[in-house]
DNA sequence: TTAATATACGGAACAGTGTTCCGTTTCGTC
DNA sequence: GACGAAACGGAACACTGTTCCGTATATTAA
């Protein structure tokens, strides 16, 4: 990856002060107001709960995808690097990918609305899905090939497709309490291990 | 139910030719229009192609759901009552289970953006949700019941989650290749087999 | 047939949101 | 302190949902 050409974290030199500065106001807000009004928050609220115009935010975050990518960032990031340690750390290769989906599903449903947004196809959130999935299916395939190679899953399903289902699950209106997006992704789960015997 | 209140088909007393007709004309055009642009099609463009006013389409159907339901009423009804039947016809009941998802998979997939309307928390959708739900839970019920009472699925699954999972996985960009909601829609039936015997 | 009335119609008008554009301000440098 | 480039702010435009009311039409009564 280049060094600092993201809309990252670190002050980027040869950037003017201020521009920095509100890319930084502009995440913190845009962090805030998610949790408030969930990511499809209107632009205009996180300009102004920023303090800026709309022009700066749409300068910083030309689309709606980049701003949430780099609000959640992090989060990913850290999703992705946990693939390889649980896969040491767990007791089995069904196991590890057990615990990375459950982590991978907590995060979604506690970011309001991101799981609909990384299926929408509104204008800009095609850059979210590419994203999320460019960053986590190879770690999901890691995963799930060693479950296969370790005979606990059946083969014959994709990262990507399972990535999906899962983000799919994850949809809906908070808080139904008849509906657990976990429960079910169990159940897909379940579903992937292998029946084998007969 | 009573007899002739609901925006159906059959030309009700009382109410003046020509609303009758332009209810007629809305359903047809609406119908032509969700095949096109999906079911999140402007108010406008449908009441463009039916040749009336914007008050026209409001009144006859004051939410947008209202709007869906008429249009995809016959094909729910054709869901539900598919459901006995196949308990009978298939040779056992997880068998009738899974014909009978496949065809409300086929169903949700053929229609732009019905399966996203369904779950979405925008306005004029809540009704959407209750009707398809209120109407086909308790097929699935049946059938999910009857599974589980021959010893086919494991108990423990209530059919509302069943059935919101299934909608949740037919959302998508269309014919993205690498996603078949069918193939995740049979891991989750695969899921649901196969108590856990040890 | 015509007049009266209820019903339905059409579309302008208003509101909320995304997106662009450009005159003005501020920063960094000389 | 002055100058040029970079960034800012927010007005303006486009698109869509929704409401409202003056007008047109169907129906019924005379």
């Amino acid at each position: 990856m280049s060094p600092e050409s993201q809309s990252g974290e670190v002050p980027a030199r040869s950037k003017r002060a201020d521009a920095v500065r509100n890319q930084q106001t502009l995440l913190a807000a845009a962090a805030e107001v998610f949790v408030t009004s969930g990511v499809d928050a209107p632009i205009r609220e996180i300009a102004a709960r920023a303090g800026v115009g709309m022009g700066t935010i749409y300068r910083h975050f030309p689309t709606r995808a980049d701003l949430v990518v780099a609000v959640y960032r992090h989060q990913v990031e850290a999703c992705a690097e946990a693939g390889p340690n649980l896969l040491d750390s767990a007791g089995s290769p069904l196991a590890a990918l057990r615990q990375w989906v459950d982590l991978f599903v907590d995060f979604l449903v506690t970011k309001h609305g991101l799981a609909n947004a990384l299926q929408s196809d509104s204008s800009g959130f095609e850059a979210l899905h590419a994203y999320f999935l460019d960053r986590l299916v190879p770690v999901c395939e890691q995963l799930l090939d060693a479950a296969v190679d370790a005979g606990e899953v059946r083969p014959g399903t994709h990262a990507y497709e399972l990535m999906r289902g899962i983000g799919n699950l994850c949809i809906g209106r908070d808080s139904d309490p008849r509906y657990d997006p976990r429960r079910l992704v169990e159940l897909l789960l379940q579903g992937l291990q292998r029946p084998q015997s007969s």
